[in-house]
DNA sequence: CGTTCGATTGAGGAAGATCAATTAATGTGG
DNA sequence: CCACATTAATTGATCTTCCTCAATCGAACG
């Protein structure tokens, strides 16, 4: 139970650990959902644009928008790219808490004690808008539909972390990969981006961690739902996955529930 | 790096866990940080009483605060007693999500969809505070540090229940159960309750639940811990737990990594 | 073209789950 | 208040899952 996995909370791992060809925007709703958060996240950017027209950094591979301890001045909100969140314990042992993609916010669990809990580090290239703390709740004093928008963004959070934590703790480690590409898929479907063909900007050991299991059963894993023909290898390396059907990852994870 | 270990929240499972004896109120700081965070969850409970004196509700054991899918209007605060969450997957897992005590808030994972995501149950007689989310938002126009002590609830949530994840995926089973004790007598201390014997309000499977283990492994968790003398029981039953040393158990979760 | 890093796969072992039996505590009805 | 039923907890014996260790392979990079 302690490998370098990285277990996915799925609201929040799907949305980072995975980067779909960027290319491909906004074909068709292809999930079933995808039309109405995709539409959320747009209204969602373009009122912050309007309000508070905020500084926008581009983000490389590795950069860290913020560190643990750093004191809480800007809130971040992804415009585009992925990012990963690693948090730290006193006692050293680290983990990867969350994949967060365009739309999401960053630096939330700043707010209570004035300093980042965790790191959050580009995992792609990308640009994250700014937004000072102080200025964006003086915004929101004059426009509380903006005010709505942050509360809503940290109850979302809320209550995905406790999906996670249930994938995680009810789930067998098969069937926390495929709930973890099934996050992954559907998150970037909701942002209008192919999902039959995804490409991981994750190790396995990264995902590994994420999950709480160890590199090796994740590889495992993966050979199974290949095996199972409910994924498949694309190009050369093996970070190109195939997810022809969605649904299948769900019938995958609830045969692993079944036979158990 | 990343590597396969899992660490548990401490934070969020100590608050749920355990209820120490209600009578013994404030004492003496007990463990080096009581001090500030009684203060603040005082503060707390002083503002929203007198901005806007809030509908009090009295719960029993058992009683339900709210339920998952109910439709979202109140958020609710807790005066006194101890509240747990109850997560409901789509395919009818369920999953304790999380202990609540004094001054903590519930409900927030409801502002994002318009509904609860989770069951709110007492595990205790206690009293809630009823939060007109429409009525809180207009007195957090008028006053703006009520809109810090909401957003700073928020917040915290947020950062703890990553704190929960990184226990549960980084310890083993053992590791797990101490931590939890840890974090029920840290969150009690906080409060001004004592440490150095609390009841569990919680069975063996609930517990496992939580942490994600069968019942039997926390049952031989605590047996362990009991023959290490990091903690004892008290009475007749298994439930009621003493803790001499807060330390002990921190000491006990690092011993628990180092052999592994 | 060799080095390095990531991934895969196998073999063996350990942590924890499962199954099962026993005991203790709580509650019920007589 | 006592037999009885019920639920919770403990403990042991086994079995499964997953971790650990190790070897191999492929890709990427200098």
């Amino acid at each position: 139970m302690f490998e370098t996995s990285f277990s996915p909370t799925h609201a929040a791992a799907a949305e980072e650990a995975c980067l779909a060809a960027r290319a491909t925007p906004m074909a068709q709703p292809r999930l079933g959902l995808p039309q109405p958060v995709a539409a959320r996240i747009e209204q969602a950017l373009e009122l912050l644009a309007r309000t508070i027209s905020p500084q926008r950094r581009v983000v490389h591979e590795g950069d860290r928008i913020y560190r643990a301890g750093e004191r809480f001045v800007n809130l971040y909100v992804i415009n585009s790219g992925l990012i990963k969140l690693i948090n730290l314990a006193a006692d050293g042992r680290e983990q990867v808490a969350g994949v967060k993609f365009r739309g999401d916010w960053l630096g939330l669990d700043g707010i209570a004690d004035g300093e980042f809990a965790c790191d959050a580090i580009a995992m792609d290239t990308g640009e994250v808008w700014v937004l000072g703390y102080d200025k964006l709740l003086k915004a929101c004093a004059r426009e509380p539909s903006l005010m709505n928008l942050l509360h809503k963004a940290m109850s979302r959070q809320i209550a995905s972390s406790r999906d996670s934590l249930m994938s995680i703790c009810t789930l067998p480690a098969d069937a926390r990969v495929a709930d973890f590409l099934r996050f992954l898929a559907e998150s970037l479907a909701e942002r209008g981006l192919r999902t039959d063909q995804i490409l991981l900007r994750m190790t396995r050991a990264e995902i590994g961690n994420y999950l709480g299991m160890t590199l090796e059963s994740v590889s495992r894993a993966l050979s199974r739902l290949a095996r199972d023909k409910v994924i498949a290898f694309a190009g050369k390396g093996r970070r190109d996955v195939q997810i022809p059907d969605i649904g299948a990852l769900s019938s995958f994870i609830q045969r692993c529930l079944a036979s158990a």
